[in-house]
DNA sequence: CGGCATCCTTCTGGATACTG
DNA sequence: CAGTATCCAGAAGGATGCCG
């Protein structure tokens, strides 16, 4: 990554690719939903819901899906009693961990800046 | 970044800064005209219209206001005849960088899975 | 607990036309 | 060129209730 280039083609190249990436999280919680599993590894439905502030179980549940379609998580049924669901990062979707991470210290520099004024 | 601790508190401070962020990269195609600008450093209205593909001139207009609003561009009109207008990531949108190079590497990747199946 | 189905409102965003 | 205004369809998304 350091030693990207930048040719006219590399502009193109790389503004695409981040439209791709874009393409598959545009959901408007999906990056939100990422992070808690980048922190928690394992989490429950419930978990996440709470967690993600002001996500309704309805939309939890289709980003969840279409996640999962993505194949950027994992679904995992327990059957204890009642039901559990776990949900976790695959391999796949923990690579987008750095982008998390970045994410997560903009925004906290964000939240000192809108904070302080 | 590296020395980044995973307390429970931690988690959820990070979960929160993540929120933080996508409050304002929210928008449909926030991040995808921050990725042109981040490899374009100055850019024209129109140019932006043909780099975001699939964005409409209204769109791109209210996006770019709100962007303005949230300090994250620049806006410069040069009065040519006839004018031009030209944007360009704030110091504060320019630490998206990493993000972006993140999310493009990442898209890159995304693209070969999905091209390949 | 972890959802899905339904209803209904709000918002998004495209198409088109117009302005300085 | 760089927008703004209007109109309107369709998607997003909340509230509620039901089910295994």
């Amino acid at each position: 990554m350091a030693d990207k280039k930048h040719s006219h083609e590399d502009c193109k190249k790389n503004i695409l690719a981040v439209h791709d990436a874009m393409d598959v999280l545009n959901g408007k919680w999906t990056i939100s939903i990422i992070a808690v599993l980048c922190f928690h590894q394992q989490r429950r439905f419930s978990d996440i819901l709470a967690d993600v502030k002001g996500i309704s179980n309805r939309m939890l549940s289709k980003e969840l899906k279409e996640m999962e379609m993505h194949k950027l998580v994992k679904r995992t049924v327990q059957d204890t009693q009642p039901i559990t669901v776990l949900y976790e990062l695959t391999e796949y979707g923990r690579k987008l961990q750095s982008v998390i991470n970045n994410l997560s210290d903009w925004g906290h520099e964000h939240r000192k800046k809108v904070m302080g004024k």
